[in-house]
RNA sequence: GUGAGUGUAGCUCAAUGGUAGAGUAUCAGACUGUGGAUCUGACCGCUGCGGGUUCAAGUCCCGUCACUCACCCCA
């Protein structure tokens, strides 16, 4: 009988990992917060039917990755491989356009794709992200960039490259896909066998293939950024003039693509160094179709998602945050009453309390406060219990001295 | 889905095809009212799992599972 491990691609977070993610959630919470954005927690699970509608029937994700099953009453559901879809979905479901101001949400939680396994990539993810429904000015679409940058600054992870490029609208990205097509068309005998078929299937692919005969091709080929209509183009001029005021440097990629069909106009990613192949720390853009497209009013929207995981490699060098951790040991099983009173007072005055219940001698019980880092370890002994005191000793310093209990709150007070 | 590498004690790692070991951690003692050091001792393994080859397999072969990394995809 072999033991139960977790799931494939599934993982534990405990300590000290688990601090720095501690760190992370409260950090947006702060960060978003500040921007009066509010947090919105969706369902794990939606009907299937949300996200092949809401990320497209032809995506990656859709065909390949969702975990879809179904329940006793045959409905088919589907854990959320992103959060999009299910925002709007609920801000639809209860009409939050007319309720809520302003109609910024962010959101913190796990996600669910198949994938295989590997650095930064796993099968239950965590992302936060955050939704803004909004009218279609660049300036939101400036300021979002801006507030995901601004915050990984403030994470301390500075060491990060913006790309920025603008994928059209349905006006003008079907006609550039037709003519980037008959491009790669005219070159398919010198193209590789994986970028004849991406002709078809996903033309914008070509760009990302590694081969050095296919990319030196594909410099060649024509880019979205020179067939936009001109409304797209005016957006996206104004989107790169509002970051430039902001000091927010970028870099255009043209051949930038987001793997969820619902995006329009302005896509973004941050990438870094230091993560291996799967170098998106976030991504997203603009969704103006998506909340008409799934039964709500015609609104635009725009949003990204970061990949917690992928943070969190960054912050693992943060210390540990180290409360001031009383030790209660005791000489002798008959002052454990003694102890337990104690420790109950002291966690009541907002203390972190540690009692030692089964050593025998002092020795060990030194030991082990050592071990959990206590600050002090408090001696309950024949003496202590007689003068109705308790010996205070500072672990680090090595002082000790003997303080009433009635004056014991207010000394630790004064001794951080 | 494709490919490569790795699976040995809680952890980090050894072991020409020939008795599974070390360091560290843990526990106990030296040391019965005081920690970090030192010394002594103890515990710790179906060598991922299942087959095969062999007198003999941790070691070689096949399969499988897991992990890691890359392709792919993406956060």
């Amino acid at each position: 009988m072999s033991a139960i491990q977790a799931p494939k691609g599934t993982r534990d977070i405990f300590a000290p990992e688990v601090h720095a993610w501690q760190h992370l959630e409260a950090a947006i919470r702060d960060y978003y917060g500040r921007y009066l954005y509010q947090e919105i927690r969706t369902p794990l699970f939606e009907h299937s039917e949300l996200f092949s509608r809401g990320i497209g029937e032809q995506t990656e994700v859709v065909q390949k990755e969702m975990y879809t099953f179904r329940d006793k009453a045959d409905r088919s559901l589907t854990l959320r491989p992103e959060n999009t879809a299910s925002v709007v979905r609920a801000a639809i479901e209860h009409n939050l356009f007319e309720a809520l101001a302003p109609l910024r949400f962010f959101y913190i939680g796990p996600m669910f794709r198949y994938d295989k396994p590997q650095k930064g990539r796993y099968r239950q993810f965590h992302q936060f992200g955050v939704e803004v429904f909004a009218d279609d000015a660049p300036q939101v679409d400036a300021e979002v960039i801006f507030s995901a940058v601004d915050f990984l600054r403030r994470l301390g992870i500075a060491q990060v490259q913006l790309e920025l490029n603008s994928v059209g609208c349905p006006n003008c990205r079907p006609a550039y896909l037709k003519v980037l097509r008959q491009a790669a068309q005219d070159r398919s005998a010198d193209l590789c066998e994986d970028c004849r078929r991406k002709i078809d299937s996903n033309p914008l692919r070509i760009f990302d293939c590694k081969q050095h005969a296919c990319s030196g091709i594909a410099a060649s080929f024509p880019v979205i950024g020179d067939h936009l209509c001109p409304e797209c183009r005016e957006h996206f001029a104004a989107v790169r003039e509002t970051l430039s005021w902001m000091n927010v440097p970028f870099l255009l990629n043209p051949r930038l693509v987001r793997g969820l069909d619902y995006y329009t106009k302005t896509a973004f990613e941050v990438t870094s160094g230091q993560l291996g192949a799967q170098n998106a720390l976030l991504g997203g853009g603009r969704y103006n179709d998506l909340i008409r497209e799934l039964g709500g009013p015609d609104m635009a929207g725009i949003g990204f998602a970061a990949g917690m995981e992928r943070l969190v490699l960054h912050l693992e060098h943060l210390a540990a945050p180290r409360p001031k951790v009383l030790f209660v040991a005791t000489a002798d099983p008959r002052w454990l009453a003694h102890a337990v009173q104690l420790a109950q007072v002291l966690r009541s005055e907002g203390h972190p309390v540690y009692v030692d219940y089964q050593s025998k001698n002092l020795k060990k019980q030194f030991k082990k406060a050592d071990r959990i880092a206590a600050a002090f370890t408090l001696v309950l002994a024949e003496d202590e219990v007689r003068d109705g005191a308790v010996s205070v000793k500072n672990m680090a310093t090595q002082e000790q001295v003997k303080i009433p209990l009635k004056d014991l709150n207010a000394w630790l007070k004064q001794n951080p």
